[in-house]
DNA sequence: TTGTAACTATGAACGGTGTTCAGTAATTTA
DNA sequence: TAAATTACTGAACACCGTTCATAGTTACAA
């Protein structure tokens, strides 16, 4: 009889309606505003039955994180059918910062906390972490390929820009770029990124 | 009699007090695992006391934040002395990333928590921050005079010069450039800020 | 010196948090 | 159908930031 693999099923379900609960809290109101016992609620769920699938709340949380990764590589990747490695690059740093405005928590997570990761940080992320950044470095290497970078190496080529798109991204989500907003950002970075690639030119 | 003026100073060395127990325990523990409790049993007061001096805790946190921006300022213009404008821009780079390395707790409640700042932000810090970030300003005004930053007009340039140091000093006291150390991540740092900034030479 | 007004400090209490666990209800197995 | 396993509950625990009635202390005029 298959009850043993229907119950592995409805876990998994279970494990996924609370992700989803999650997830959606988390992203409207922000980490700390969110308890378990809220979680519990919209999924019509005593609080304690979200500890039946989930050892704590940063767990939740981390899972929630390492799928941002892979839905951050998914994105990044869409920057692929352009052939020009320049543009290509231009578009993938427009990605980062679309990432980090659409996602700021996950961003959060992905690059910018230090304190409670660490015990599950290395052992899991590590992979899918170095798959976006070895897209970053092999896209400058495309650059550098075609005469861009000059004076460069392709480390200090490729952590440069990553740290002048995660600078932006980062004033910006916050707030620290307040005095713009909306469109005209959107139009700043826009032309700071070019600015800054078009530099990469010489 | 001086009894008012006594208040006064009372008042002051006990609003120091707190400020003095909260900054060494945030910086200790950071933000959230710090309670007004411990900071009130820190002082050897009640937890209410704290409520007499400061409203909240986050304007505790607040306060401190008013503070290191002033400490940052004061280090920022030691770059004064530096007669030609890109030499001072690097310096100022250099000055930058060795305050987020020496001070990384000041550094993120400056930059990057976003926390409990939002209502108090704007009336108070404004000035102070816009002091460190008016200066770097006028530095790259100095150089688009001196004909750097070519294409780049000044808002662009100086944003887009804030977020390549600041992305570089995030990424590395969040251990994200972790494959470096020491020694050798200060030569990378040196190396790109030198690159980034000839490149605006043109 | 005394009485009262003003100030200072207290700590219990309120409504919240993450988490645990004894107990109950439902389901599966025998 | 009875026993055993599983799923779930929700009260309880130890915290949190904050408030406030109360108590203690100090200042000063009478």
């Amino acid at each position: 009889m298959g009850t043993k693999e229907r119950k592995e099923r409805e876990k998994l379900e279970m494990q996924q309606k609370i992700l989803d609960a999650a997830r959606e809290l988390f992203m409207k109101d922000g980490y700390e505003n969110v308890s378990i016992r809220k979680i519990a609620e919209k999924i019509e769920y005593s609080p304690g039955t979200i500890y039946l699938y989930y050892k704590s709340k940063g767990q939740i949380f981390f899972v929630l994180c390492f799928l941002a990764f892979d839905a951050f590589y998914a994105e990044q990747i869409k920057a692929d059918d352009i052939t020009d490695p320049l543009e290509k690059l231009k578009e993938s740093g427009k990605i980062y910062i679309r990432f980090a405005v659409e996602n700021p928590e996950y961003f959060e997570l992905m690059f910018l906390m230090k304190a409670p990761l660490e015990d599950y940080y290395d052992e899991i992320t590590s992979d899918v972490s170095h798959k976006s950044f070895d897209y970053l470095k092999e896209n400058i290497q495309e650059c550098i390929n075609a005469g861009y970078f000059k004076g460069y190496d392709l480390m200090t080529a490729t952590i440069s820009t990553w740290a002048f798109v995660h600078g932006l991204a980062s004033l910006y989500i916050k707030d620290r770029l307040k005095k713009m907003s909306g469109k005209e950002l959107d139009d700043f970075i826009e032309n700071a990124l070019d600015l800054y690639l078009e530099s990469a030119k010489k």
